[in-house]
DNA sequence: GTCTAGAATGGAAACGTTTCCAAAACGGGT
DNA sequence: ACCCGTTTTGGAAACGTTTCCATTCTAGAC
């Protein structure tokens, strides 16, 4: 049976509960004989104390959800590893939800987590209307975002990957390079790229180079309208010599697009991607991308949780982005692209 | 405050504690008014029932763990994504983990869930003991496996990938290609990559093929220990014409490996990899690769622990695998491989 | 106006812990 | 033998729910 309670041990050890639980918990003065005959009849029964009634009376359940995205994602999967890899050390667990950029989908996981009394939550939040987790904090749980933040919330902490920084170093890169016509592919604002498109704008303002709005693409989260958004840009743009892919679905589509099209990279068309991948060493050529930090924002995050849950920041943690220079970019060509003819 | 409980919800509405937990929970006969101002209250003082003091008086908690070896690792992040597509269908909460193939990292982790009175757990079990597994039953959770199994335990439901039909089909492929001389990249038995190197075998044997212990690589875990292994393979066997990588490490180590020694894939050396991933699309050449059905997996693990907790399948569920043939294995070539000079 | 069936409601117990507090046991000094 | 301080110990309350059961209320039938 599970159902071995803290009494059942106590009866077997001929001891009254109140020092079974002295003995399981490791407070309070017992004798080494009594402790032993406990510690031999809880092993002996299986004893497995309930996180329910502990949590119920200590008000503490050593928990605490991580929200992310998409659990598929190669980045939110290596920051959930990066999470769990914290929390191990403090022996709390995890509770994971995805919120698919979904804010009701989201809303609902909040929801679960509160009830089910998780001392915090590290959220990459997709509602960015401050109330609702003004109302988590109030609730008496702590939040730290990740990987983006709600503007309006200087109290909550938050652990970022330096964007701007990222999109700045290779937008430096291939200007060195001799780009001056670079295209950008990036999302709807609520997928949380528009920081990245800024950042772009930005870098590009500090270079003075004109920005031209035709050389930006947007295209929804999916796979298909990534290629078709990379497609219509090559296409649209026969003249643009780099394209800076914001995330990595639409580097992977980029690729692609620019493979159907027989743009030869880096001779016809340079490709950076913003978000590296484990693979981009693997492709043809190895992409140039920036890395983020994604297990170590996981880990920090889980740290912020769990060891200052009450601190409140100035200002968000961020860390640094790392330009990963492969060979998918190169120097601009005199010669104008060949074009689509094999 | 978080502290409103269902004694201030009735002091709010008037009535008494009992009458708040049946409107809440939807039992019993309540007047459409007392529902009405109940519901009022309760959104006023923003109560959250909790999920303690509930899971304490009806013994269930709603709750599954998902044990995986590596939260980052594509395969389990799928995983992982159709398990909580799942239990959200359920309104389960789902607590993740990672073993890091660490049978003591496991125990713990099992230990937790089993504090945390889960209802069930789904696990890639490190630990073939099966007094572990049978522990856990007693205890009173439901236990299913994914990916992998623990022999000796018929009565644990499983999912299971059809890793022998995969490999089969691959070997069949590459001999209906005229590869005669395969090489196998694996893992220590441990690393649940020992059916896949059976499998192979066993594919060789029913197609006539003499297996050459020559032809075997094995390789720790890691991603260098798999470069080595791939690498100390190609040059051991400068006569090898194709290789099947067991695992997704062990694949990109091969592409890698066959690349620094200037090998051209498929001329000189055919590579299939079990275990697709997602970015085989984006290699040069693009990879063929043996798909697992990893999300769907997840899915059907948690519909099996949430549908049919007791149920007593004679049989794993198996999954189809499917072959993908993209470019990266071709015809034999008469001549023999030029070396690596460039 | 009384009676009764049925609906609506509230009190209290129970779930498994921790922890306060009082009681018991012990040991050493007188 | 007695007393006192210290160490151990056990009983009981509390945590926030659900649910059994008894009670009150409503309304319709006589």
């Amino acid at each position: 049976m599970g159902g071995v309670t803290i009494k059942d041990v106590a009866a077997a050890a001929g001891v009254g509960i109140a020092t079974v639980s002295r003995v399981l918990s490791g407070s309070g003065p017992v004798s080494e004989a009594t402790r032993q005959r406990v510690l031999a009849a809880a092993s002996a029964l299986e004893y497995r104390p309930s996180a329910l009634g502990r949590g119920l009376k200590t008000r503490r359940t050593g928990g605490m959800g991580l929200l992310v995205t998409d659990a598929a994602d190669p980045f939110c999967a290596e920051l959930t590893a990066g999470v769990l890899a914290c929390a191990r050390t403090q022996g709390a667990h995890v509770i994971l939800d995805a919120t698919r950029e979904d804010p009701e989908a989201e809303a609902e996981a909040l929801e679960r987590l509160a009830e089910q009394r998780v001392e915090g939550v590290i959220a990459m939040p997709v509602q960015r209307d401050p109330a609702v987790w003004q109302a988590l904090i109030r609730l008496g749980l702590s939040v730290v975002f990740v990987g983006r933040t709600v503007p309006g919330l200087p109290a909550v902490p938050g652990v970022l990957a330096d964007e701007a920084g990222g999109v700045r170093s290779v937008v430096e890169y291939l200007a060195g390079l001799g780009h001056r016509r670079i295209g950008f592919l990036g999302g709807r604002a609520a997928d949380g790229l528009a920081q990245r498109e800024e950042a772009f704008r930005a870098a590009l303002a500090d270079l003075g180079i004109a920005t031209e709005e035709d050389l930006f693409a947007r295209a929804r989260p999916t796979a298909d309208s990534a290629y078709a958004a990379a497609a219509s840009l090559f296409q649209r743009r026969p003249d643009l010599t780099a394209v800076v892919a914001g995330g990595h679905r639409l580097g992977e589509a980029a690729v692609l697009a620019a493979r159907e099209l027989t743009l030869r990279v880096p001779a016809d068309v340079s490709i950076a991607i913003v978000e590296d991948v484990p693979w981009s060493e693997l492709c043809d050529p190895p992409l140039t991308a920036v890395a983020h930090p994604a297990r170590d924002m996981g880990y920090r995050a889980c740290e912020l949780l769990l060891r200052a849950p009450s601190r409140a920041p100035g200002r968000p943690v961020v860390l640094a982005t790392e330009l990963m220079v492969r060979a998918s970019c190169g120097p601009i060509t005199g010669s104008p692209r060949t074009g689509r003819s094999r």
